[in-house]
DNA sequence: CAAAAGAATGCAATGGAAGTGCATTAATCA
DNA sequence: TGATTAATGCACTTCCATTGCATTCTTTTG
């Protein structure tokens, strides 16, 4: 049992090929992928095991969503401390306008928010859209 | 010639009896809605024009979308100082779990942000998610 | 070990919303 | 007014999320 094995299980999701495989494949990247890119990595996939998987995973504290404003959602392996409906990944994420790719930019935490009084804070979602060090370059 | 209509020609859109109901319609309610939310306030209404009308909108800086995680984006007034392509919306957002509505809270600035070296940013997005004033009640 | 129960998977189908092309209508300008 | 430009409405396509159900795989238990 290699180390993804034992993870996922600590996590509560019984270790599937699929489901190591796309694991293995977020560990990978660097960056939130969608849907749709996961897909597009496998030869032979469906795109609903896919779908269920990546939900499992989001339940599960594995995998957290960006929504990045272009229009579909990404995903990207948490850090440590997420649980079960739990995030706790209050780390910014960059968009990058010309390239499209959103990556976790896990060392730069959010900073204190203040809401209004009467209102609970559950999760905060911060998304800064510009230019990334590789697309910025003239 | 009416307010709203003077406001649409500064903006260099042309006030047309649709967009001056749909910007009447942002205006009132606090909240950011959706397309869907327009469509079904109006009995007569062609959806790609709305889909139009609101793109014009934010193109020209009049509107900005919120993607708030429930998937589809909504949309709400901007606040002054927004122009041609460049919003200037830093406040936060705020999406309720439970009743789904999402608003701005134009007086909570989105405070300073660093990003790493070489990245170039040009717009900020952050949005709470939690309870709201009025969910937020045993 | 075998049978039963529970979970994951794959396929098919549905539904909602985004987006586009084009003909028509409305508004502006010369 | 006639010509030009913009906005609208309709039809259509595409994309993706989501669900139901039958099948396969895994685990549990007798």
């Amino acid at each position: 049992m290699n180390d993804i094995e034992k993870f996922l299980i600590i996590k509560k999701v019984r270790p599937t090929a699929m489901r190591i495989l796309v694991f293995r494949l977020l560990a990978q990247r660097k960056k939130a992928i969608t849907l749709s890119d996961i897909e597009n990595r496998f030869e032979k996939s469906d795109r609903t095991t896919l779908y269920r998987t990546i939900k499992t995973f989001e339940e599960n504290g594995i995998v957290h969503g960006v929504n990045d404003g272009s229009g579909v959602p990404k995903y990207a392996l948490c850090e440590e401390g997420c649980e079960y409906g739990v995030h706790n990944d209050l780390h910014l994420h960059f968009h990058c306008n010309r390239c499209d790719e959103t990556s976790c930019l896990t060392e730069h935490k959010i900073p204190q928010i203040n809401i209004p009084e009467g209102y609970l804070a559950e999760d905060v979602h911060l998304v800064v859209n510009g230019l990334c060090n590789t697309c910025n370059v003239d």
